[in-house]
DNA sequence: AAAATAGTGTCTCTCAGACAATATGTC
DNA sequence: GACATATTGTCTGAGAGACACTATTTT
């Protein structure tokens, strides 16, 4: 309302104007705001990190009906006051234990699944939420997930005889969101959003490489990434000390550069993680 | 629930199963309906076409509170046994007079833009879609959408003095369909959705200039249309007669090929149509 | 013939991908 | 030294973009 009023006319610029506000005001005071169908609306977050070189979603044990004992995302109702994104980061701080979302997460809205008759209860209209972040030290998320069973899946045990059994459409949703991060790592930043500063530029390649489930030459992409303006910042010619522990020379560090997009293209090797092949 | 019940368990294997689902029944049953934020749920289409060379999308001027004479895309409330997306095609099919929706009208999914207050009567959660459709005849809409004015604006003319101004946040929405647009058709066969059957490569790629609002070679675009597999089916040798009219050597006719991805992507001319330009 | 539009062919420069070679650490 | 990892350098083939040229029509 703001942003039109402000466009295409200029403000309180005649009676004209201001009848029309006033008339505005008397709609609004006398409209019946129990006048339309009542829906529900949820958030569900994906939120995925890369745990032992493989790309994993967070989920949790359904306690409750409907659906107990399945596997869902974290989500739940919107507050009538708040807004979609802040429901989607409060679900993932409640669900995740951590008191707040740390500030490097990257958030981003999915889609919106609202089929009739996914959830049996009533009809429920959900806003999927794709949320990236680093490698999250697993103490740091067990306790305070006590009541609720929560772990980080990796997305290849999701299809097959042992996935677990997804509630509602989560199937869907997971598949949209890995879908999702395997094309946007070749043409933004996003891949930034799973490590934690400093990196290395192979910590970088490692990111790439579990998220599209194949293995990235060493050489060829240091030079994609350097010529990509922005996108990473050495750290004068810094030395790390031993990580793994089995040798090799030691690697530069690097931070986040500003850039969300990337201009030169990492492009994936054909036929990488499509969709046929794990989820 | 149908998709994860058949995943990870047999089904009906024994009596723990089959409680489990007699106890939901009862919760189900039990459940008290009511008992969460009552959201409406809107659904708000952006049908774009290519008039006149130039991108078009669809605007209602509002005869109603609120926003009263702003300029609004074609929406309203979702059923509560209604799909999203049907929803959507109802919407558009009440706002351009026709009956249905054509068969070949590209529909997919936008966006969800639930800011509280973005609606001041109550809050509003409303799912964009885009819609892409062939250049229709203006008379074909006009008649049937007499009380509400509907029509066409050149998305460049939604930027600037000139500018209708636009009711809630659908400036926003019309800005992100645009982009969507134009970035998909880059890697997908959507412009195909924009032409009518048969057609001409020129045709195609009149399409391509009017959304990115550049012009591009015709032999380098004729080299890419017919190195993608499936995207344009040619039909035997046909020879058209006059369009226009002032001459030159007959185009060659094709149909619409079954792919939906370009797997050799159709670049746009750097800094065609950014964010900067028009929109 | 001139103009207009469609279609073909060619050249060049860039870049992705493969891979060889070198640097520097651990065991 | 053997091995592991990081970094630098080189070669080649594919393709994008520019553009010259041919083909077929209207005026």
């Amino acid at each position: 309302m703001d942003r039109a009023s402000g466009r295409g006319r200029a403000q309180g610029e005649d009676s004209a104007e201001s009848d029309l506000q006033e008339q505005e005001r008397l709609f609004l005071a006398r409209y019946d705001r129990t006048a339309f169908p009542a829906f529900a609306v949820t958030v569900d977050a994906v939120l995925a990190t890369i745990h032992q070189g493989r790309l994993c979603v967070l989920l949790v044990e359904r306690d409750d009906y409907p659906q107990r004992g399945y596997w869902a995302l974290p989500g739940g109702f919107v507050g009538l006051d708040e807004d979609l994104p802040d429901a989607a980061r409060r679900k993932l701080a409640q669900e995740t234990g951590l008191g707040a979302l740390p500030a490097g997460v990257h958030l981003e809205q999915l889609g919106t699944y609202g089929r009739p008759g996914r959830d049996p209860r009533m009809r429920v209209v959900s806003v999927a939420y794709l949320a990236l972040a680093p490698d999250v030290a697993p103490p740091a998320l067990a306790p305070a997930t006590a009541p609720s069973r929560a772990r980080f899946w990796p997305v290849g045990d999701l299809a097959g005889e042992d996935a677990p059994p997804l509630a509602f459409d989560h199937a869907d949703i997971v598949r949209d969101a890995v879908e999702r991060a395997r094309a946007k790592l070749e043409y933004t930043t996003v891949a930034l959003a799973f490590v934690g500063e400093p990196f290395t530029l192979a910590d970088l390649r490692r990111v790439y490489e579990a998220v599209w489930g194949a293995a990235l030459d060493g050489s060829n992409f240091r030079k994609r990434a350097l010529d990509n303006e922005g996108f990473v910042v050495p750290l004068g010619s810094e030395a790390p000390r031993a990580k793994g522990g089995s040798g090799g020379r030691p690697a530069e560090l690097y931070r986040r550069g500003t850039a969300t997009r990337l201009e030169r293209t990492i492009t994936r090797p054909r036929g990488s993680g499509e969709l046929r092949d794990s989820l």
